[in-house]
DNA sequence: AATGAATGAGTCTTCATTCAT
DNA sequence: GATGAATGAAGACTCATTCAT
């Protein structure tokens, strides 16, 4: 298991830094000091990391997103805001893997890239849903367009992987309470 | 000139459908019924022809936001929303060049990332720009970060090259509105 | 290292024959029939390969040649028809190395021509350094130039690799001779 | 006729800076800015153009040895000693011609090879003849193998393309003397 | 005399993958 | 569990040459 987990830790580095395609198993194995038959011992082919990866990804993301929304004594905007904590969150935690998440989806095979859009999509109609909900009590203004709006969100949120450095003039938290301040004045009643 | 625009329109499309890198000179000149010796008499390189396309794409970008910026006879938040028009628009009528832009600039040299970084960057500050004009003039709630408000613009409306299809049931028009609306319901006094 | 060595000696025979720049891979995996992944899994480039052949030449010359230096018993004319025979001899047995060695030094890296440069200047320098000691000795004539004698004998063997050859009518032991007498007569005193 | 000329005298510069095979005729027809249709204008093939510049140097060797082997008013020390005047001379003067010369000949057709190499050949007969003449005459040492001697002169001075600057510390006419008089001194009676 | 567009064969090199040990 | 030798398909790029104008 610590060598499967080594392998894949490093493997983020690299595919965040270089990319996936630009980077070679070779590369991988070097960093870690181990050779190439290792990698085939734990992993199937290239594709097969770069799946884990993914699915480790948004089944996390999925699960927690799921805790929020069973959470009953939350209003519709409480949970947006939560949501919108655990996008900002990740990415300003968990940078490499999110930036592998984003840009390399389209080296999966096409099976495992609808997998994956599946689990994304579920993620978004989870905000739609949400939305809807906070239309239907009041919470949001009444003309919007739930899916419209879902996207809009997962635009603010998702893009800062293109930019946020967690370690620039402003934190995470920081950044949470723009975003959600700017959405929810943005779509509230 | 004929011939180098079949190969860039050419290349953008394939491109945007398999990726920068799973796209390979043969695939492109392939398509095109030409020779490999074809390409290199109009492109030095592979990344060349990238180059170019990131550079007209961004260009062209530039040129129409400058033409918004010097309307005198706009407001701040018209003149956001006619940029939101801009990126919109671009990505509904031209979605394949605007993949690639968004997608592939990790496959220029340093030298060139450089380049379109700062051009892309040139772009956001002059959002920003606006943003702050908008809050001095009270158009604008005072106590908003104008910095990243716009990277919140930008994420909004650049996400939608992952999603928005033209022929889809929102039109570009409405998609239009529904962005300006909530971004800038979002933000106003 | 069976396999390095196959691929090295057989790209000897090869680079002589044809040229460095007209050998490709892919001839001199053919011929060992094995494929072009193997040669790349033992030299990370072609010329690399070349540079392994230079280096094992010409260290191996001035090992010999030290050796013979070191020998105390002998007179610097002894020692100068030494080094004629190491030269001669290495031109007869080993020809294709030879020929290699004294024409495709050009198509090495700068980095690696500067190194390859600097060890036939010691080589040359070892000689001239003999002949100096020969005039000093006595052994040979005052007014000469130990520096450009050195050239001369150099020119003299050297020059063999571009014709001679070991199955004709003059042996290598007899031009060993011929030479080593031409050049004795022509500087002892 | 005058362009024929500048591209001759441009590609022997890059022929011996660079090599043949390294030279494209781009590399050549660029650096007199003329196009590749004016190339072959004047040269059927590149090939066609190495042996002009083959032909051109051996043809004027032969023809100033031809003119030295005539004066009856010579002994044979004296002509040896003009002809490597002769071949000393053109390597200090013509350092980039004589380099091509040397290197080169392989890059010509089989065909051509032969013709180039019989007029090379022919050049060393001449001064076997002469040097047997000397023999004949007793100027020279009776048992010298006349053949084995002329290589070894031309070993001398044709060697010199390898180090020979004219801009160093010693002069092309002093340089002939030192060889001259070790080669004679050599061989003499 | 000279141009410039187009060709196509060939070159070096990379790399995911396999497999016997 | 892990190694290292070997594969082979594919990729970017070069270049001498042709030819219509």
């Amino acid at each position: 298991m610590a060598m499967k987990d080594k392998i894949t830790q490093q493997s983020i580095l690299l595919f965040q830094e270089k990319g996936f395609n630009q980077t070679s198993i070779q590369d991988i194995v070097r960093a870690i000091e181990v050779t190439k038959g290792t990698f085939y011992y734990y992993f199937s082919s290239k594709e097969q990391l770069l799946m884990d990866i993914h699915d480790d990804y948004i089944t996390h993301l999925l699960s927690r997103q799921e805790r929020i929304i069973s959470k009953t004594n939350m209003t519709q905007k409480e949970k947006l805001t939560e949501i919108i904590r655990l996008l900002i969150m990740d990415i300003a935690d968990k940078g490499p893997s999110a930036r592998v998440f984003f840009r390399e989806v389209r080296h999966l095979t096409d099976e495992n890239i609808e997998t994956i859009s599946q689990k994304r999509e579920k993620f978004r109609l989870h905000i739609e849903k949400i939305v809807q909900e906070g239309i239907n009590q009041g919470e949001l203004r009444k003309e919007l367009r739930a899916d419209m709006i879902s996207f809009g969100i997962l635009g603010v949120t998702n893009w800062s992987y293109n930019w946020y450095k967690p370690d620039g003039e402003v934190s995470a938290e920081e950044l949470i309470k723009i975003y959600s301040d700017m959405i929810l004045t943005g779509i509230a009643t």
